[in-house]
DNA sequence: CGTGAATTTGACTGACATCAACTCAGGTGG
DNA sequence: CCACCTGAGTTGATGTCAGTCAAATTCACG
């Protein structure tokens, strides 16, 4: 379930690359190292603007055209599809740093709908003109495809925990998931806010609200974490992962 | 869960590309239109030779260093992520025209492992020269794009099916999905054989084999299809639409 | 402070898993 | 050629995890 942290860059070149990207200091087509003074210029070039989205506002839905990447710089998404019978499937969480609307590719249309989970802002990217650039720039092609592989095997990690986990594997793999990233973005790995509803987590993870209520409250009897509304601290994270694994029985 | 047909080239344009295309005359990159024979050439160059993988054989394996994509050319085969407790999880069946391996692109690693469901040949795409390739072939690049981003949908797909479908909308998903991609092949939609265990198939959709086998007869007796062993005829394709949508409450 | 939505808690139910016995197909060797 | 063997698949009885339903409680926001 561990997703690679998307930004592995030492501190100091990511501070540098914020410095010169112009509109977006933050997505992660600014990271490949090695892009020249130049490079980073044709980049700043074809990024469009930047685009706020309100809470609840929805970036793309479902069969939509699609024109553009989003980077998102700054808040929290959710991703989802909608079955036959108009129920959510949530297939992910976003946040600043992921690219959204990669699975358009194929169809030219959306295949999925993206939702801001809070007040967010987002970078707007041309696909046609990304695609364009990534002729003169190896090193962008190189990292672009990496991150079309890196969303593959997090849907594969996903249809692992969907599959043949137990539910508070299932669970335990999201907040250890989260912690990962959070702490891949310099925030701290066991303190941090849920920024979706447990419906959204329930949906997620194939479970219902009221088995993430319990499980919510499973752990904190464990002694696995604290909860206050959305407000989470973990206090194990080494048996929360080895709850995720399967090795600790989990009463 | 209905994949797009890997290959939707007018027939003729499908038979000069196999005729070109000298070591591997059926995966997808060979599909782009607007190839020139000057680009076909290019293409041929980089492919590898044509390699057997008998029934059985696994191609790559988890963890394997990554230096190849395969494009399959005849047979079938499955790709499996290993959990922490050992047990396999099928993450999807593929078969002729296919590409496997996408996934290891992101770490250098491969993500997951791929045996072959019965004796098969691939064609070896060492992804180094893939990539220079496609900076001077902007066609194959757009179609490698939409490769990726397929696998994504696809992966989605089966998220939406394992996080919100019952064992019944499941199963007739999966006989649907297989239909219409033999069906793509240019093979019958509606009679075909089911290349792999019970097993994979009930692992693959989150179920057990005691399911699978029940859910076949349970099939079987309300007339949508006949099965002897592996051999498969699909009787009532539509009202197997109707339950994957859950449209058909399914007895 | 009040209202509706979100969350929690408890009792009950059901879909699918588990366990176990059995059948069948296909390959092997005498 | 057929008896045997092995692994795959089927069928039935029972168990259980998480879902469903319903009510209580807390939270968010005007």
């Amino acid at each position: 379930m561990d997703q690679l942290p998307a930004i592995t860059l030492p501190g100091a070149t990511i501070e540098i690359l914020k410095a010169r990207c112009a509109t977006c200091s933050m997505h992660q087509l600014c990271l490949p190292m090695g892009l020249d003074m130049g490079d980073m210029d044709k980049l700043d070039k074809i990024i469009g603007r930047r685009r706020r989205v309100a809470k609840g506002d929805v970036l793309f839905r479902i069969g939509d055209p699609f024109s553009s990447l989003y980077a998102i710089r700054l808040g929290h998404f959710k991703t989802y599809q909608i079955n036959a019978g108009g129920e959510e499937q949530v297939t992910g969480f976003q946040m600043g740093g992921e690219l959204l609307g990669m699975d358009a590719i194929s169809t030219d249309k959306h295949y999925c709908s993206a939702m801001a989970l809070e007040d967010s802002e987002v970078c707007e990217i041309p696909f046609a003109s990304l695609e364009q650039l990534l002729v003169d720039m190896p090193t962008l092609l190189r990292h672009f495809h990496r991150m079309m592989s890196q969303e593959i095997t997090r849907e594969q990690s996903v249809m692992l925990l969907l599959g043949n986990m137990q539910a508070s594997q299932r669970f335990a793999a999201f907040l250890v998931n989260l912690a990962s990233r959070y702490e891949a973005r310099g925030y701290s790995a066991t303190a941090f806010q849920l920024r979706m509803s447990r419906e959204d987590i329930g949906n997620y993870l194939g479970l219902t609200i009221e088995s993430i209520s319990r499980l919510l409250n499973k752990f904190k009897k464990l002694g696995l974490l604290e909860v206050a509304n959305r407000e989470l601290r973990v206090l194990d994270l080494p048996r929360l992962k080895a709850i995720t694994a399967g090795t600790e029985p989990c009463g």
